[in-house]
DNA sequence: TTAAAGTCAATAGA
DNA sequence: TCTATTGACTTTAA
């Protein structure tokens, strides 16, 4: 793929080595400190422990991590993705014996990495292991052992379990009982997962292109319109964001790819919904990073329109149908959501239904539904880069650039992401400008329950 | 204290 | 069975 030429092979053997063998041998700093032979202890190990370098590899992952230059993050991904369905492996399997992540995340990581430099430590620690799994020429065949042994204790599980017929069934659920008294059993009542109805999601999006960061009388508000409790309503606000926010690197890097020489390579690559926004509207909310004011939203966050507003992360759910939405301003920048305009707007097509919810239907209950689309675009490939991040400068850095085995690559991106950041830097200025001055004109902004 | 980041784990769908 | 989605929880950072 993209940087095609350099990648994997080679540098992966040096990794490799740095990784699993005793003795480093490319490595230059890292000196030995301890090392030992972590090979993929783990894989075969197997039960003991799953992730590949836990414990005591002669780096530990975070040290690796730390050191770590610049990764493609998106670029990684692909690979993997790559490599996991060629050969039939499984995310569950990979997450839990490469990763040390559950099925889920893995899924989600592979599905939308978030570039390099937006990462922290924590973060960036699983496409650490996941270069370095790509660059074990062994990786796929550990897997594969990996799986054998699983299916093989599994059938042996089942064998002696169906013989003496419930052994899981008690385990799972019956059993409790014998215990009577017992009382934590007894929570294991856990609660039900909170499934929000259509129309419910619906509100809260509606809610959200008003106030991306409600306060926490409009939570209020908003629990009990939707009849939710209100930690759930701000929940439901954190992780829409911040799935928002990872929708929107993802397009990023897409529209990056696509306007750089191309996606040649990825097959998947055009399909795509190509309009991904026009880079204007792509960053906006993002780069946002923090709380915009950078103060605490508080409740006063909400009175002036923060930047960060966006409609619709049309990468997000919903996308398409809302569309409409976006669609005036779709060519330009975001234009500051007035207040209010978001319920206005959303052509009320509202099923008279929808009250299935909950109580009262009123404004936030009633606008039409449009979820639905979710085609979640592929998301193509093709350019990796993600970062623009300069890597960082020791020589530590640099040898284990080497190792990890790109370089170039990154610092030929860079000059092209940083002229993307420029433009889009550009662009937030021009919205905040607008929100600006819309907020000094038209201030209150009411919920209309 | 709040928001973001990172995950888990239940569930829905294929 | 496997993958994708998503509400909730935990940790981290400001």
């Amino acid at each position: 793929a993209p940087e095609s030429p350099m990648s994997s092979s080679e540098s992966v053997k040096s990794l490799t080595e740095l990784v699993q063998q005793p003795c480093p041998a490319i490595d230059t700093s890292k000196d030995g400190k301890s090392q030992e032979s972590s090979e993929p202890p783990v894989s075969e190990s197997q039960s003991t422990t799953p992730l590949p370098l836990s414990g005591h590899s002669a780096l530990s992952i975070q040290e690796l991590v730390a050191m770590s230059p610049e990764l493609d993050t998106y670029g990684i991904t692909k690979r993997v993705k790559e490599v996991l369905t060629d050969n039939n492996l499984g995310q569950r399997l990979f997450g839990e014996t490469i990763l040390g992540l559950t099925q889920g995340s893995v899924s989600d990581l592979l599905a939308r990495p978030k570039p390099w430099h937006k990462l922290s430590l924590k973060g960036r620690e699983p496409f650490v292991r996941m270069q370095l799994w790509l660059n074990d020429p062994n990786n796929v065949e550990k897997l594969m052992d990996m799986k054998r042994m699983e299916k093989k204790a599994y059938m042996k599980r089942r064998h002696s379990s169906v013989s003496d017929s419930q052994s899981c069934e008690s385990s799972s659920a019956g059993i409790d009982y014998s215990q009577g008294a017992s009382p934590q059993p007894q929570h294991q009542l856990k609660k039900p997962r909170v499934v929000l109805a259509p129309e419910e999601k619906e509100a809260l999006k509606r809610a959200y292109q008003q106030k991306p960061y409600p306060s926490p009388k409009t939570i209020e508000e908003l629990a009990t319109q939707l009849n939710l409790k209100t930690s759930t309503v701000i929940n439901w606000f954190h992780n829409y964001r911040s799935r928002i926010r990872r929708e929107l690197f993802i397009e990023e890097i897409q529209a990056g790819s696509q306007s750089t020489a191309g996606s040649s390579d990825s097959p998947s690559a055009r399909s795509g919904r190509a309009a991904h926004s026009s880079e204007g509207d792509s960053c906006d909310g993002v780069d946002a990073e923090g709380p915009p004011d950078g103060k605490p939203s508080g409740p006063e966050a909400l009175r002036g329109a923060r930047p960060s507003e966006r409609a619709e992360p049309e990468g997000l759910e919903d996308t398409d149908d809302e569309g409409r939405l976006r669609a005036p301003r779709q060519s330009s920048p975001p234009a500051p959501q007035r207040p209010g305009d978001a319920l206005e707007t959303l052509p009320n097509s509202a099923t008279e239904g929808d009250a299935s919810t909950s109580a009262a239907s009123t404004s936030v209950l009633t606008g039409e539904s449009s979820y639905k689309s979710k085609e979640s675009s592929e998301k193509i490939s093709s350019v990796p880069s993600t970062s623009s991040t300069p890597a960082a400068g020791s020589q530590k850095a640099n040898s284990l650039q080497s190792l990890f085995g790109f370089s170039e690559a990154a610092s030929s991106r860079n000059t092209r992401d940083s002229s993307l950041r420029k433009k889009k830097a550009a662009n937030l200025n021009n919205i905040i400008h607008r929100l600006e001055k819309a907020a000094s004109r038209e201030e209150a902004v009411e919920w209309e329950f």
